[in-house]
DNA sequence: TAAATACTTAAGCATTTGCTTGACAATTGG
DNA sequence: CCAATTGTCAAGCAAATGCTTAAGTATTTA
């Protein structure tokens, strides 16, 4: 396994922040740089800075700094680890909306 | 069309709290009265009501009080805008992906 | 009807958050 | 080499957040 450990903690708390969205929303079509970021975000560049931190820390996003140009990319895992959070509640009361389904059915039948 | 418009922006900011996905796991196993929700949380009933508002405005969760119990539960609508989200996350960068992989592939062809 | 239950509401407070500014590297193009 | 580019770091600050307490209201139950 060459994947860190994804904390839904930290993923979800990143994912909370509109501009962190939207500098993932940008990132899925594809790596970037900090400052190519930053320039259609009415924020400075700091800003940006700080948000890619959690966003890095969350394991959202990667980045590798090439001489001084920090690109950074996507991390699908940790996406997948929230898609997983979804599926986990939905099938819980689907299971549970099932179960009721049978019980009605059986009374029903009486 | 019966649902309400679900504003994504409100439902990532509710998921981002730890307590308040605690509660949606919760009411994922059934509809739950407010102090049934609170007794497990190390926090105040009043606590628990403010979270609860904010899920409610996010349309994560709906609640109708009967007689003096206000019974909360899961709305599944407002999940599957959260899922439609990443899934066109995903996509995007898969798309891309596919992309480069087809430009390689034509690369090695020469 | 009196007491208990199940919230509701508002005020206040400590902490966290998102942001800015400004000073500082490090790298690269002319 | 010097200037522009690209990013880093640390303070500091206003606003938002999550929580508590305390004083309600409404509804049941005994």
């Amino acid at each position: 396994m060459g994947s860190l450990k994804i904390n839904i903690d930290r993923v979800f708390h990143a994912l909370g922040d509109p501009t962190r969205r939207a500098i993932v929303e940008k990132l899925s079509e594809g790596p970037i740089s900090v400052s190519h970021l930053a320039a259609p975000l009415a924020i400075t560049l700091a800003a940006v800075v700080q948000h890619l931190q959690i966003l890095e820390q969350s394991g959202l996003v990667h980045t590798v700094k090439a001489g001084r140009v920090r690109t950074c990319r996507i991390e699908p895992n940790a996406f997948s680890a929230a898609e997983e959070w979804f599926a986990e509640r939905r099938s819980e009361w689907e299971r549970r909306l099932d179960r009721l389904a049978e019980f009605l059915a059986e009374e029903e039948k009486k």
